[in-house]
DNA sequence: AATCTTACCTGTAGGC
DNA sequence: TGCCTACAGGTAAGAT
């Protein structure tokens, strides 16, 4: 569900919050997608530094070790002084000297997990094959095309997989794609400089806008704070299967790609 | 190596 | 408090 800018926007929403807290107890409810890792307990004593983010991970740096949490496909996160109890999809908390932070996640595709630091095997197999941060200045145009041109597979799914730009989930690549003006189905390798530019830069505009708004149009994503409903940010193709193009009142049409759903304007989008 | 398929799990919407 | 199917923001693991 969360793609990078409601990752981000969750990240920013309690990173000041938290650092500099004392973890007092750590809960964990149903299994997530992998285990912890580590007795909970051993957690309890450590400080947490600060929170980054590489791609949909979330970083929770703590004195020693760090925490590696991802929120699938129906995860979201709180924090706050005092938390209700928990609920049966509240599946870990962190109890802190400064608040609760909780991972509420009905489908369970989240983890949360514990490594002694970004070189353990299993932070190495989690993170070390991610691609290049979109919103960074190290977003480099070159790298980016030369990582579509070896690729073969229909521009939508590289997007998606995530080893040459990280966070560009099945909405954002739908909306990427429409603001560059490709058809989903192209084949990576054969889209040329000038496409491969308006999709480098439509990225990271539609990556950005997303953030600055807060998210995107989640139906069932609650902010840091638990509030529904929060995300502001207008979907131009995604969705909108039949209704008309927003630029051209073409009748917007879905397609399936590995299992996915794709949207797209036949007639903003002819390559 | 690249690519395609499967699997994980729960909730919801729509058709019957 | 109906039942059945399809689909939903992600991604690792297995098969080809």
């Amino acid at each position: 569900m969360p793609e990078l800018p409601e990752v981000e926007v969750t990240r920013r929403g309690f990173v000041d919050r938290i650092a500099g807290a004392r973890i007092e107890a750590v809960r964990v409810g149903k299994p997530l997608r992998w285990a912890l890792g580590v007795d909970p307990q051993t957690l309890v004593g450590r400080t947490v530094r600060t929170v980054r983010r590489r791609g949909k991970y979330l970083l929770v740096e703590l004195d020693e070790g760090l925490l590696l949490m991802h929120l699938g496909m129906s995860g979201s996160l709180r924090f706050d002084a005092v938390l209700p109890a928990a609920g049966s999809h509240d599946h870990f908390d962190l109890l802190t000297s400064q608040g609760t932070l909780r991972l509420n996640d009905p489908r369970r595709f989240g983890a949360v997990v514990h490594v002694t630091d970004e070189g353990a095997p299993l932070a190495v197999k989690l993170l070390g094959g991610l691609g290049m941060e979109p919103l960074d200045d190290g977003f480099d145009f070159d790298a980016f095309h030369a990582g579509l041109r070896r690729r073969k597979t229909a521009i939508k799914q590289v997007l998606l997989a995530g080893d040459v730009v990280v966070g560009v989930g099945n909405i954002y690549a739908s909306e990427a794609l429409f603001l560059a003006g490709i058809r989903p189905t192209v084949a990576a390798s054969r889209i040329g400089r000038p496409r491969a530019l308006r999709l480098h830069a439509a990225v990271r505009e539609i990556l950005a806008r997303a953030v600055e708004k807060g998210g995107s149009t989640l139906r069932d994503f609650s902010n840091i704070d638990g509030q529904r409903g929060y995300f502001q940010l207008e979907a131009t193709v995604y969705g909108r299967a039949g209704e008309p193009c927003r630029v051209c009142a073409t009748p917007i049409r879905q397609m399936r790609q590995g299992q996915r759903s794709t949207y797209f304007c036949p007639n903003c989008q002819k390559y």
